[in-house]
DNA sequence: CAACTATTCAATAAAATTATTGAATAGTTG
DNA sequence: CAACTATTCAATAATTTTATTGAATAGTTG
């Protein structure tokens, strides 16, 4: 026979243990890491992670019983978003957890940027002084739309895919430092590494966007 | 074909999921919840969970290869323990993401602690004052290795299946504020609702030891 | 070093999760 | 309101997770 306390603690861990299990699927792992950014249609979702758009549809049907993310209809498209600045904060706890106990995480994302030979990062208090002193042209790479929806203060947006076409647009004199949206995302080593091959004087952001906003650093939208 | 980015990616989320997949079963929940309080044998796990012996350390091998516990021998036992603050660090932004956006914890919540009728709880900030100033009786109900490893600083310790035959060393004068181990401790509520029966003026405190010593508040230790 | 004992392992069956396929649906737009 | 289209659903098979049982193991203790 099971207590009354025994009972309790059964619903509330099975409860709890559903935002977990939510959260504990590599698909939906890189579905919350992108809808950090803001809303994304389910197309342009399934297109990021490379699963077919039934999928993705299913693995958010998932976040949204857990009620990870919530819907909003524009048009003919549904955007799913984060439903809060909450489940953000989860998953960096659950990525800076995993990112110091395994090994396998660290291997990867070392071997990863191995392949790139870009020099050092800088940090975030170091490009906030550049920037305030104004001695550097900040490279937002990621896709325009993320952009706009906001950005460090005075950078400028190349998408990558198109760098290799504007790369005219930027001043070989000047120091640039590029950055995308977090401690997970390579756009910005391409970046450097095309940028360097062209002999303009590029840097990478240690961070992303997320931790520099997160950090009240000073940013700007579009629109 | 997959590109190098994609092979990243999917190895870094299905590295970084395995994490959340593991706290991802309401067992491993509770058994993270219990050894925040300190290292503990499989066999006192197994208890305290309701679980077999076998099944129990299964779900500890689990947690091991994750990275989030670890064991320590003394004797003929091994002690588990979590591996570091970030693992209950995580597992508490879960566990404030479920208790924000999940309405049956919330639900359960309430009507366990509807069955007690104890009055209002007490914040951590009014606690310290009434400590401070030594007009309260801080009673710990947990059991008693969990308070010589830690309590509130003055507290004193009778677990709550002594405190029935234990209840004469309370005075019935002073005030007495009762705490366990965090917010989904319900020992306090029993303690409480003893305590009020047998006509002593007893509350209880809002949150948990855990959460106390986390706001760095004063603490003790026994031995 | 033999006996003991806490813990783990191995095998199994039941239950849950996942990707895929193709059809169904709901909601918008002209 | 008919046509269209983004998204969801339903069915299925493959894989993974889980609890249970009883045996095996490793490590301590006298």
């Amino acid at each position: 026979m099971k207590t009354a306390a025994r009972k309790f603690k059964d619903t509330v861990y099975a409860e709890l243990s559903k935002t977990a299990k939510a959260l504990g699927n590599p698909h939906r792992m890189e579905i919350i890491d992108l809808l950090a950014q803001g809303p994304f249609t389910v197309e342009t979702i399934a297109r990021y992670t490379g699963m077919t758009i039934a999928n993705t549809s299913q693995h958010l049907q998932v976040l949204k019983n857990a009620q990870l993310v919530a819907i909003s209809r524009k048009g003919n498209y549904i955007y799913y978003q984060l439903t809060g600045e909450n489940v953000y904060a989860a998953w960096t706890s659950l990525r800076e957890l995993g990112m110091a106990h395994n090994t396998e995480v660290k291997k990867a994302i070392d071997q990863y940027r191995k392949g790139f030979h870009n020099g050092d990062a800088i940090s975030a208090e170091a490009l906030l002084e550049k920037v305030q002193a104004g001695d550097v042209i900040v490279l937002d790479v990621r896709p325009e739309d993320e952009y706009h929806r906001g950005h460090i203060h005075q950078a400028i947006s190349i998408p990558l895919d198109q760098l290799q076409e504007r790369i005219r647009e930027l001043s070989k004199k000047q120091e640039i430092v590029a950055y995308c949206r977090g401690s997970l995302c390579m756009l910005v080593e391409e970046a450097v590494t095309l940028l360097t091959q062209h002999g303009y004087k590029a840097r990478k952001f240690d961070e992303g966007y997320m931790d520099w906003a997160l950090r009240g650093y000073p940013t700007a939208m579009t629109m």
